[in-house]
DNA sequence: CATCCCTTGTTAGCGACGTTACGGTGTTCT
DNA sequence: AGAACACCGTAACGTCGCTAACAAGGGATG
């Protein structure tokens, strides 16, 4: 740990919270590992943060800096609407890259909410912004930033703290078209695309023969149909 | 504190740690104040849960009890995309009544997820099974059941722990007629329901399979396939 | 150069927490 | 009656977040 001499005890410190954070099974970091681990005297780090939230709201902020700086830096392209589907996925991938950073946020041992919590939901409010003085957006921007940062959060924590449940993204992808088709409109001029039908009517078939087993079928026969099914209404 | 002397300690213990949650400005009780309250000796506390995550795990499965029942209680009604809206609504319900045992629910406290948080997404498995069958669901149940679900616990969590970015549960309605929307389709009031639906969809679906044939499956397979919903037809 | 003060660092400790070993008490079986 | 046993409360251990008290540097001021 020689090359954390140059840094000053808060640079130092914060390294340290955020390396226990990121290697921590369960999602807990103790105020005398840290400083065990910094080199640092315990009153040290309460001077400097004041207080065990303190210390996890500067380290949630210090790794949100270059999420939220890249995120910035991408510069808004012609189509707003393009930019909301990648910040959805975006944030999915930070969620799932960080997820011991991601569940600190929004987890109860954070009294004041962090200022990186403010600031994604200031960006995301200016994409919408943008999505409006387009004329593309069915709703008020600030009620448009509640509903995708909420749908957006779910998916996250949900992949995050129940991953048996939600052993893919593909749920994820699904909530994001049905949130931002339902709140923004096409842009004009745009042909409206015919759905394809099979994927429905496999769908439904499929749950109504769940519903109802046809006695015609033997089990390894109904199983297999069932199969079909599926990777029918996943095309 | 007569009235609980006629519990066992198991639910004099329950019973004190729900009050202390319930009363507890931040989502956290110590076992030390549980057993003071409920007047038992902590190893009782210890043999009876094994562990504080063991304890507030059976707290949060009680706490649900009553919801569940109250949600298993109600009868299906005719419009099973009926009884989606006003279960995104009762959980709403629930999770602003109780803030602390919602939150606690997800919290990373709890190493095993809760036996209730299983049976709520059964549960709303079921409805969507339902309204599969009815030919409402345009993807199949088990990924509507994640997101309506991830979509319906992002909106509750945000509300509890960014209360003052949510102020109202407008928002949430919108978010629920957004997803249900995308993931239902209306009913065709032309024609309310078949006597026997699945030589309908069997029918459909075998047809749309002859118009264009889906590139995943073997010639072999197409030709089980067709059999299978012929023989489906003729039920 | 001596003095003061302010920032930094160390030691030791307090109270509260989760968890458990140990010894006493009541009950039951022979 | 006496012994074996299941049960339960007291006290304790180790760790936690946090802080008081004090020692050591280091500029600015006289």
């Amino acid at each position: 740990m020689a090359y954390r001499e140059g840094m000053d005890a808060r640079e130092k410190i914060l390294e340290a919270a955020a390396e226990l954070l990121a290697e921590a099974p369960v999602a807990d970091v103790s105020t005398r590992a840290v400083c065990e681990a910094a080199g640092v005297g315990a009153p040290m780090l309460y001077r400097l943060f004041g207080d065990k939230a303190g210390l996890l709201a500067a380290v949630v902020d210090r790794g949100f800096e270059r999420y939220l700086a890249s995120k910035r830096a991408a510069r808004p392209g012609d189509d707003p609407v393009a930019d909301l589907k990648s910040g959805w996925d975006n944030h999915m991938r930070f969620a799932l890259e960080h997820p011991n950073h991601y569940r600190l946020m929004y987890s109860p041992e954070l009294t004041a909410p962090p200022a990186a919590a403010r600031e994604a939901h200031d960006l995301l409010h200016g994409i919408l912004e943008r999505c409006a003085a387009a004329g593309r957006l069915t709703v008020p921007p600030v009620l448009a930033t509640r509903i995708v940062m909420s749908a957006n959060v779910g998916a996250a924590l949900s992949m995050l703290t129940r991953p048996e449940q939600y052993p893919d993204a593909q749920f994820s992808d699904r909530l994001r078209d049905a949130v931002l088709d339902s709140l923004t409109r096409p842009a004009e001029g745009a042909a409206p695309v015919p759905e394809n039908p099979v994927p429905v009517a496999a769908a439904t078939l499929a749950a109504r023969l769940r519903a109802d087993v046809p006695p015609a079928f033997t089990p390894a026969e109904s199983a297999l149909l069932q199969q079909w099914l599926g990777k029918l209404t996943e095309s």
